[in-house]
DNA sequence: CAGATAACTTTCCATCATGGAAAGTTTTAA
DNA sequence: TTAAAACTTTCCATGATGGAAAGTTATCTG
């Protein structure tokens, strides 16, 4: 049976790898303005992520401006999967 | 835009929340053997459920012995459809 | 009727998560 | 060379969560 995956299923951290699924990457600029965040917690849920592998920084330029990009691995495709596979059993099933 | 219950996010809390949302009551006992908890940590996140009125308990006997029912108020029920909702919309949509 | 037991509830305690504020770092622009 | 952008880290306070153990209350057993 799939299990919630802790550092996946805090409210920031799911909102992150929900935006993060459906794009190659996107850097710490606009998730921040998408979670309305202060950096300083942006950056500690990204440093939570990356801990477990479950994404990846790029640093690279935009417009003479250092940017990180952000993006998932595959393990953190796949345990995002797996959560959201235990969400709806979860909630279809109980 | 529906946003997520932090009282109804929690692992437990949601377990619980879905088991009685398909069911018009269950007894304690049953739900600790299902979220397989210890029985002072069921009783705290159903006392935070209750705070909110998301739920309301009997009591009421069985064989002899005294056991608390439980159940979703309306607004237990609607708090937790808006939650699922809010769910659906930060996996599907982000 | 007294003690035992079931079925919770509450308290105590330790740990961890989370967030804001502020200071720190690095890189590039002016 | 100073300023500014773009984060990162530290500091601090608060709140959540869980286990263990003690406390309650109702009923069963001898």
């Amino acid at each position: 049976m799939s299990q919630l995956d802790p550092v996946i299923h805090a409210p920031n951290r799911l909102r992150i790898c929900a935006m993060l699924v459906t794009s190659a990457e996107l850097d710490f600029k606009l998730i921040k303005l998408q979670l309305d965040v202060s950096d300083s917690v942006l950056s500690k849920q990204l440093k939570a992520l990356e801990e477990v592998g479950y994404i990846e920084t790029k640093k690279r330029n935009q417009n003479g401006r250092p940017r990180t990009w952000i993006s998932l691995t595959d393990k953190g495709q796949s345990a995002f999967e797996s959560h959201v596979t235990a969400l709806q059993n979860i909630i279809n099933i109980s």
